[in-house]
DNA sequence: CACTAATTCACTCAGTTAATCACAAAAACC
DNA sequence: GGTTTTTGTGATTAACTGAGTGAATTAGTG
């Protein structure tokens, strides 16, 4: 994706790095020209000739342009390797100035009388992954893990999974066969199976058209399950933990009955 | 620095990630509750109470905070952990979207009469570092490098500085002779000297009370010069290259007047 | 010196965000 | 059941920020 119109995402990627409109639209024209004047800039960038000066100034600031003090003014782009690695120091720096405020923010203590029917709910792919291989880290005895689409079995998640399969029962099923097909390639050591959920599929709200993500069990006490919404491609997760949870005695019950996969038939 | 408000600090880097003003006092808010409800996040945050809703959506979407959907509902933080990490997801994928998006915009080829004499102006202390260890890399035959301050003396600096002293004449100046010791220990195979430019220190505008920061002339073609502002830390530098260049020509003769350093003195 | 291009500055307009209010729905209380 | 409080949504206003424009200043050029 993202390939029709390479300097417009340019320009909404910076935007979204913090950069104002006429900033980002200044340095993608200077990507493209190795130098060039506030005329020039100003005509293969469209932004009006006066506020160029004030664009440049701040990309100047930030370590990403550069100017020729003569008259006319000469501006030129830092390469691209060195501008990406100006960005990623300042977001390092960022993160680590929150790490540390944060830490030393003092918390509050909170009568939290936390129920043990908690239901969580959590979006965006990014996060619902990082909370998955945190399960399963965490996991002591039982992994069981349904995946809905291919999509969610990445490499990180493979490696994971991998790392656990001598220590904790890992069972792992598929929606569809090639799916399985793959997860048996990839984690050899887990017990694969093929999901006997169907009916979690383009099931209960047409209109919606949402497809089950994935579905994670770990130590038959948390669960987490997500949605994937076709088009966008985003996720969404709800996430509970304990052995009074409805969702969680459902699923059991699921397992118990071999709609999942049980780890002992007998 | 930034030990004394732990909290604003926290809301002021959450909003140079993106995040606005209610989003980022909620984020930090529930950083310290474990789990809250939207009055007494609307207590500890003081943001309207009415307007917690909205802001703890938009982070729910963006995988920072958990949602419990009970009446009243329940929000709670990801661990800080997981949120850096989705953070940091997010940032990779900016950059990578941005570099294939600058790679793919199609240059203008400009009719670049690029005068010998360019002199360039940038700011901004990772990216004239990070231009020094380019200029270090590509050096042919000889660095000359003198350092004003201690500061600037980083370990990535140093480990540059140490790859190529088997390859080109490496030859480092200091403005002390405790930093020239310094530097003596940490680039051993470097030949080392006190500036002898004394002039430069404290002496041209008292009221701008600059500092001279680093002095890089590298093959005798190349040459950067950055003042640091000893309030704020920020550096400001120039950089120039071709044998024409007025800059080089002076630093040349600096160089044969014995006031840098000479690789071979007779 | 006159004329043009380059640069800065001040201002308007529009879109966004912060802040407040009014109201409906749901829970808690009596 | 009826009343009061809490919770959540939506609309509205005020303040701010950024995009866009033009006038005023400065620097080059013939």
């Amino acid at each position: 994706m993202s390939t029709e119109h390479p300097q417009e995402d340019a320009i909404d990627v910076l935007q979204q790095l913090g950069l104002k409109e006429y900033e980002a639209k200044c340095f993608v024209g200077l990507a493209r020209v190795s130098t060039g004047t506030a005329k020039q800039l100003s005509e293969i960038t469209d932004v009006p000739r006066t506020r160029i000066y004030d664009a440049i100034r701040v990309l100047e600031a930030q370590g990403l342009v550069e100017i020729q003090h003569t008259s006319p003014q000469q501006f030129r782009a830092v390469p691209l390797a060195e501008a990406t690695e100006t960005l990623r120091s300042q977001y390092e720096n960022r993160i680590e100035r929150l790490t540390n405020a944060l830490e030393q923010a003092e918390k509050i203590e909170s009568d939290d009388k936390g129920s043990v029917q908690e239901v969580w709910a959590m979006s965006g792919k990014k996060a619902i992954e990082n909370r998955t291989f945190n399960l399963l880290d965490d996991a002591d005895s039982e992994i069981v893990l349904v995946l809905g689409d291919d999509s969610l079995l990445t490499d990180k998640l493979v490696a994971r999974l991998n790392a656990r399969t001598d220590d904790v029962d890992v069972l792992i099923g598929a929606a569809t066969s090639p799916l399985q097909t793959k997860i048996r390639e990839l984690i050899p050591d887990a017990t694969t199976f093929v999901s006997g959920l169907e009916w979690l599929r383009d099931e209960s709200a047409p209109s919606d058209s949402l497809a089950i993500g994935r579905l994670l069990l770990v130590d038959r006490s948390t669960i987490l399950v997500s949605t994937l919404i076709p088009e966008s491609g985003e996720e969404n997760a709800i996430f509970g933990g304990g052995f009074q949870n409805g969702l969680i005695v459902i699923s059991r019950r699921l397992l118990s009955q071999g709609l999942l996969a049980s780890k002992d038939p007998n």
